[in-house]
RNA sequence: GUCCCGGUAGCUCAGCUGGAUAGAGCAACAGACUUCUAAUCUGUAGGUCGCAGGUUCGAAUCCUGCUCGGGACGCCA
C-alpha cells in the first residue's frame, strides 16, 4: 500500500470511531467515508463530506455533526497538524509537514517499481487488440488502438495483473479470397494482361508491392497456371507477407504480442461444430430460411444472428465465438477487447455468446476506441481503402517518431473522437506535449550529473522536513498520487490518466525549476534534500512514461 | 426508427463513483535567459459546462426529454 493510501486508511479510521464515539450513527448506519484530495490548498491535505451526509441520519446540522467528530479525533495518531471545519460542513485535515517527505526514500527505494501495486491479485487477464485483417498495411486508426491497447497492459502489469497480449489473425474468411483477386488483378496488371480487380479490392500500394514481389520471384509463371492454383499461391504469399509486415510495425511501435491467434486453427478439427451442438443442445439455435440461428434475443441482442448461412458457410461470428470459447477454457480471470467504435454493434451479439456458453459475463468487456479524422491544413482528409488514401502506422513513424505517436493517441480518453493534425505532428516542434513531459525528466538528469561535479553527491544523507516552500509540496504531493492514478487507471481503463499525470508532474517540475535553484554550494542542507527530491521526481517520470511507452531521454 | 460515443474558454481537450472559486495546452496580450538546459517559467484576458425539466443541503458530474455532431445497425468481415 503507498503511503498515501495509508495516511487515507488511518484518517478515514479515525474519521469512524469518532463519529461512533460522538454517537452519531450506529456502526451498521455508517455511510462509506469519503476521503477526497482537495484542489484548493486552503482547504488541507484532505477534506471528508462526513458530516453532511450524516446530516440525515444523525439528524443534527452538518457544521454541528463536523464539530462533534473533530471533538473526538485523536490526533497524534495520524500525525495531523491541524482541522478544519468549513463551508457547510467539511472537515479539512493538515498534516504534518513530515508526513509527504516520507515519500521520498519510498520512491528512491522502490525505483522503477515505484507506482506498482498489488490491487490485481495476479488475476490472469487477457487483452486482445489491433486485430487487423492482414488485407493491407496498418493505419491511423490501428495505430491508436495498438497504443491504447498497449498501454493498457502495462498499467495492467503495473497493478499485479498477469497480462496476455494477443492478436487475432483473420485469416480464414472472405475477405482472404478478396485479398488473392486483387493481388492477381495487380500481378495481371504488371504483365499487361487483363486484369479484373474486385469492386471491393484491396487498392493500398502493399498489394502492388506484393505483387511485384511475386513477379520477381517468379516471373510470369503464375499467368500460365490455372486460376485456382495461382488464387491459392497468391493468398499464401499474400497473407504471409502482410501479416509479416503487421508484426514488423507493431514491433516498430513497441508492441510486442504474446500470442498471434490464428482465425484457421479454429477451422481445425471439431472445435466450431462443437460449440455449435453445445449451443444446440441447451435449445439456443434453430433453422430457418435454410439457415441456423443464434437465439441472441435471449440474451439482450435486438435480433438472432446467423450461424451457417444458407449455403452452408459459416458467418464471421461463428469462429468469433469459438475463439472466445477457446478464450475462457485457457483459464483468463479477466478477457478484454480492444475493438474500434465502429464494431459496437456487435458487442451484444458476442456478450450473447458468452452467455449462452454459460461463461459469467462480468469476465468479458469490450473497450472502444473512438475513430481518427486526418486533419491535414485545417481540413478533414477523406480516407478511402478504395483510393488507397491512408496514412499508414509506417509513414506516421518515420515522420513523427514513436514516441510522438504514442504520446498522442493516449493523450485523450477512448470515448473521444480523435482530431489527428498531421501538420502539427510534423512540425516535430515545441507544440508536442511529449516534448515537454521529456524535457522535464533530461532536466532532472543534467541537474544530478551537475550536482556529481560539484560534489553534492558525497553520501545519501538528507532530511525531507527542509522541503516546506510551496512548490516542493506541490511536487511531493504529486509524487504521492501516482499509486493512485495507476489503479483507477487499471479500474477504469481509462489510460489517458496517465499521460494526464506525467504532464501535469513535468509542468509542476517545471514550475519549481523556474523559482528555486537546487544546487546551492551556500546551503549543503537544502541541496541535499532537494537533490533527493529530484531523484524522486525523475524515477516517477521515467516510470510514467515507460508505461505509455514513450522514451525518458537524459538530455535533449 | 433502434443502439453506442461525444457536445465544457476562439481551437484541441481534462474534470463526470455529486462537493467549496470549473482546469490544461494551443492561439492573444504583457513580462523573465551573465543562472542547474528559455523545448522553460510568471502574469493578464477568455465560460449561459448544448437546451429544458427533475433528484439533492449541494449538479459540468446522477435521472428524463429534446437538440446538434460522429459512428453502427448484412446469411460482409
Amino acid at each position: 500500500m503507498s503511503i498515501l493510501a495509508k495516511t487515507e486508511q488511518l484518517l478515514k479510521d479515525q474519521i469512524a470511531e469518532a463519529i461512533l464515539a460522538a454517537n452519531l450513527a450506529e456502526q451498521e448506519q455508517l455511510p462509506e467515508i469519503m476521503l477526497e484530495k482537495p484542489k484548493d490548498k486552503n482547504h488541507g491535505d484532505f477534506a471528508t463530506n462526513i458530516a453532511m451526509q450524516l446530516a440525515r441520519i444523525a439528524k443534527k446540522a452538518p457544521r454541528q455533526i463536523a464539530e462533534d467528530i473533530v471533538e473526538q479525533i485523536d490526533r497524534t495518531k495520524a500525525s495531523i497538524e491541524k482541522i478544519e471545519i468549513a463551508g457547510p460542513g467539511f472537515i479539512n485535515f493538515f498534516m504534518k509537514s513530515d508526513f509527504l517527505g516520507a515519500l521520498i526514500p519510498v520512491i528512491l527505494e522502490a525505483e522503477d517499481a515505484y507506482g506498482q501495486s498489488q490491487i490485481g491479485n495476479g488475476q490472469k487477464v487477457q487483452v486482445e487488440f489491433v486485430s487487423a485483417n492482414p488485407t493491407g498495411s496498418l493505419h491511423l486508426g490501428h495505430a491508436r488502438g495498438a497504443a491504447y491497447g498497449d498501454v493498457l497492459c502495462n498499467v495492467l502489469e503495473a497493478t499485479g495483473h498477469q497480462v496476455e497480449r494477443e492478436y487475432y489473425i483473420n485469416d480464414a474468411g472472405s475477405q482472404i479470397d478478396n485479398l488473392a483477386l486483387s493481388i492477381e488483378a495487380r500481378y495481371l496488371e504488371i504483365l499487361d494482361l487483363p486484369a479484373n480487380m474486385p469492386e471491393d479490392g484491396y487498392f493500398g500500394q502493399d498489394i502492388i508491392n506484393i505483387a511485384s514481389s511475386i513477379f520477381k520471384e517468379d516471373g510470369d509463371k503464375w499467368a500460365q497456371e490455372e486460376q485456382t492454383k495461382r488464387l491459392a499461391y497468391f493468398k499464401e504469399y499474400g497473407l504471409t507477407y502482410l501479416i509479416k509486415q503487421i508484426e514488423q510495425d507493431l514491433r516498430d511501435f513497441r508492441v510486442e504480442f504474446d500470442n498471434w491467434f490464428s482465425e484457421r486453427s479454429l477451422h481445425e478439427g471439431d472445435q466450431i461444430p462443437n460449440v455449435l451442438s453445445l449451443l444446440e443442445e441447451d435449445n439456443y439455435t434453430y433453422e430457418k430460411d435454410g439457415a441456423t440461428w443464434f437465439r441472441s434475443t435471449e440474451f439482450g441482442d435486438d435480433k438472432d444472428r446467423v450461424l451457417i448461412k444458407k449455403d452452408g458457410s459459416y458467418t464471421y461470428l461463428t469462429p468469433d465465438i469459438t475463439y472466445h470459447q477457446n478464450k475462457f477454457q485457457r483459464g483468463f480471470d479477466k478477457v478484454i477487447n480492444v475493438w474500434g467504435a465502429d464494431h459496437h454493434g456487435y458487442i451484444p451479439r458476442m456478450r450473447a455468446a458468452i452467455l449462452a456458453l454459460g461463461y459469467p459475463d462480468e469476465k468479458f468487456t469490450v473497450q472502444t476506441i473512438q475513430m481518427v479524422s486526418l486533419l491535414e491544413q485545417g481540413e478533414a482528409v477523406k480516407m478511402s481503402k478504395r483510393s488507397g488514401n491512408v496514412v499508414t502506422l509506417r509513414e506516421l513513424i518515420e515522420d513523427v517518431g514513436v514516441d510522438a505517436v504514442r504520446y498522442y493517441f493516449v493523450m485523450r480518453s477512448n470515448d473521444s473522437h480523435l482530431d489527428f493534425d498531421i501538420d502539427l505532428a510534423r512540425k516535430q516542434s515545441t507544440d508536442n506535449p511529449v516534448f515537454y513531459v521529456q524535457y522535464a525528466h533530461a532536466r532532472i538528469c543534467t541537474m544530478l550529473k551537475q550536482a556529481e561535479k560539484q560534489g553534492f553527491m558525497t553520501d545519501d544523507q538528507y532530511d525531507a522536513k527542509l522541503l516546506v516552500t510551496e512548490k516542493e509540496v506541490d511536487l511531493l504531493t504529486k509524487l504521492g498520487e501516482f499509486p493512485q492514478v495507476l489503479e483507477d487507471a487499471a479500474k477504469k481503463y481509462t489510460v489517458h490518466q496517465v499521460t494526464q499525470y506525467v504532464f501535469d508532474l513535468a509542468a509542476l517540475l517545471h514550475s519549481f525549476y523556474n523559482a528555486e535553484k537546487v544546487l546551492d554550494a551556500n546551503n549543503i542542507e537544502l541541496t541535499k534534500a532537494r537533490i533527493a527530491l529530484m531523484k524522486a521526481v525523475k524515477i516517477t517520470i521515467a516510470n510514467g512514461l515507460k508505461i505509455i511507452g514513450v522514451s525518458a531521454p537524459e538530455k535533449m
